[in-house]
DNA sequence: TCTCAACCCTCCTACTGTTGGAAGGTCAAG
DNA sequence: CTTGACCTTCCAACAGTAGGAGGGTTGAGA
């Protein structure tokens, strides 16, 4: 009925690792332990783990992911509050793909319009170099809330 | 002439803090210094400075404007280099942007079947819940490298 | 019974890039 | 001389994941 650690990560898709950081930032109770300090898991728990994996692969983040388990548990909330949450991350997606499509496009027109032989000559050097490239960046920037290709990129130039 | 780390912050539009940042990681030289220590930057610096910030406006990480500088500063390069480079990036923003359309798709779908009113009744939860969403995750699977909504979103199941 | 592999444990580190603060030194104007 | 705006360095935090070190536990085979 009960299993280790490992199991449960087979079982739930979620690394042994990523468990024990869920559970060291509160996203879920602390497991129940044999006597040597293994922790073991239930069908129930595995669930919660299922639960969580499937949330992050939809990008839900640690926080969201706490709310919504908040409210899987709750069984007499209202599925107004879980649309909301499901439609602000929609909202959230729907920013960074913006911010990536605007990369892309400025990127493709740079790569279109170098020849890309052995001259020495390139307009995408050139263009990085120049002030003012009129891409992603200045493109939301007053949408505020950054977008991260990698982690935190603030969009914001220095003020 | 020359100018203290604030001013060329204005005037390449990087914070003052990612100008040290990027000098402590070798991203370029250090900055001559005053006999007080402060930083001194040329027109010559700033210019490489918004380089850098053009960069990661489009989105290239550290490790790639090290090598678009490099090919920057080489004046004899051939414009193939500096294309595959851009190439290659577009293609890890299409990877990035399959994810999130993938992560769009399932949950817009998601959030037009849950009614969204007072009742507790919710598919949307209920999905999380069961196993095999399908969706971004399994869609990329066998790609290997992350995409990261947040940092470094391994997409990879425990294994 | 001993041994060894395969587990498990906790802590600390790294990585992506950016921001914030603390504690202090410098420079100019008033 | 004081004040405020600047500069300096170092340390910590954020998101999420992965890797290792150094140790204990478990169970199966010899």
């Amino acid at each position: 009925m009960s299993m280790n650690i490992g199991e449960a990560s087979k079982a739930s898709g979620v690394s042994a690792k990523m468990i024990r950081h869920y559970e060291s930032v509160g996203l879920f109770p602390e497991a129940a332990r044999t006597d040597s300090g293994y922790r073991q898991y239930t069908a129930k728990e595995v669930s919660t783990l299922r639960f969580v994996r499937q949330s992050r692969d939809l990008g839900f983040s640690i926080e969201q992911i706490r709310e919504l388990l908040g409210l899987w548990q709750d069984r007499k909330r209202p599925s107004r509050q879980v649309r909301a949450l499901a439609q602000a991350h929609i909202e959230e997606l729907d920013e960074k793909l913006k911010e990536l499509q605007s990369m892309k496009a400025t990127l493709a027109h740079l790569v279109h319009c170098c020849h890309g032989d052995d001259r020495p000559d390139c307009p995408i050097i050139d263009t990085l170099a120049q002030e003012g490239v009129a891409s992603a960046a200045t493109a939301h920037h007053a949408a505020g809330r950054t977008v991260g290709l990698q982690p935190g990129r603030a969009r914001r130039r220095a003020s």
